[in-house]
DNA sequence: AATCGTATAATTGTATACAATCATACGAAG
DNA sequence: CTTCGTATGATTGTATACAATTATACGATT
């Protein structure tokens, strides 16, 4: 597993098709291309120093990815993401994280415990001052902690997916004090079911969590958190 | 949404790329390839009368979905499924199914809910007769039409992939009459949940629905259902 | 003035040529 | 006999050329 991400990572620094692929999804998830944007090879190409080949096969993953839709001889369009689409991904997620931590119960290591503890330990400091960059950084790792402990590598990539697309919105859903110390709460409670090895509590307690951080991203305005400010 | 069937489609049908994606993915899926086998760009180029330019490019679809694996500079090599894979996905989609068929229940059109009632109805005539080839049909239409009716292009997307990720296997798990017949009552409880609008239930139906598949295929030796003959 | 058709430009689809990287084989040195 | 290094071949990575398709503009016709 760690194999794999490695490769990934060379592939995605050394190749230019990784580099094109990374690129064009951060601006995408990031807002700098809007929803039917036009994306023209030759443009995107010149603009990272590359030729059209390896832009379009980067066209191709992210199709598939459903970032892009691209129409036969005519273009590559930029999809997008609805508020619809965040409010499913987070009821998918809260499935899908609970069974994550279930999972992790039977095959967390000892080290990805100890790195939750810190984890947490770390976030109490953070959640009380605000610091509200490290929380977000905080908060993916634990997360990214648990798809690693469960196990499969089918659910920990999806569950990775879901995780990147709705990255931007989550960035915002912890942009409170009150928020950041519940949050940080839950996530203590999750690491005690899994330490425990308490599969359903676990399970309850991660789809609660889900749920509980689309209600405060639904209470702070997902308009606003969604729009591109 | 059928709009973008349609395109995918004629993408499909019409674009080099699009028709070797599908060649290599079936033949992959369907055990042609097998695991850690090595995917040349020119022999699979000259297999189809076609360049190695849309090769490349159904090959880093192919890597997305999971299907093959591909090192920089080496080469391209089929992943497979593992029966730890096929556990996973069936755990994955209870959950996700369960959460589908809720959703059904607030969009599902009086079309869809005509076409489920005339498939249960269909089934039965050909569970009785151990019809497998068509009740496979059957089943796979059934779930399509549920994907169809949650509503949610992100859901439906990823039930539609790992339906087709385990489509191999799962055509093994309808080969008794018992369980044909069995499979088919399943069907008609979640049909007539989701036509009562009661969604907790359909919900409760459709995740015990893929659980009892699960089940039946483990009973009948998923190892033999793996492996290719 | 409006509409249709054609010509031109722009863009994508595919094939091919070349560069870079990796695997293999063979021979020399120890 | 083993091992290391080099050379050769095979394969992938990228760039570019050409073909096919689509969009646009302009003029002719009604």
């Amino acid at each position: 597993m760690q194999e794999y991400d490695l490769k990934q990572e060379v592939t995605d620094k050394y190749s230019l098709r990784g580099r094109v692929f990374n690129k064009v999804r951060e601006d995408i998830l990031s807002g700098k291309y809007r929803e039917n944007d036009e994306l023209k090879e030759i443009a995107i190409g010149e603009e990272l120093g590359v030729s059209r080949t390896p832009v379009r096969e980067a066209f191709r993953q992210l199709e598939l990815e459903g970032l892009i839709q691209i129409i036969p001889n005519k273009g590559a369009y930029v999809t997008g993401i609805t508020m619809e689409d965040v409010k499913d991904i987070y009821m998918i997620r809260s499935k899908l994280e609970g069974l994550c931590a279930a999972w992790a119960c039977e095959h967390i290591t000892k080290e990805q415990l100890e790195e939750m503890e810190e984890n947490i330990y770390l976030a109490k400091f953070h959640a009380e001052r605000g610091h509200f960059e490290q929380m977000s950084e905080l908060d993916s790792r634990f997360h990214e902690i648990m798809y690693e402990a469960c196990h499969s590598k089918l659910l920990e990539h999806n569950l990775r997916d879901y995780h990147q697309y709705v990255m931007r919105v989550r960035k915002k859903t912890l942009s409170t004090v009150e928020r950041s110390i519940a949050c940080n709460a839950e996530h203590q409670g999750i690491y005690e079911a899994i330490r425990d090895k308490n599969a359903k509590l676990a399970d309850e307690l991660a789809t609660l969590h889900v749920h509980k951080a689309y209600e405060n991203m639904v209470k702070n305005g997902l308009r606003e958190a969604y729009s591109n400010e």
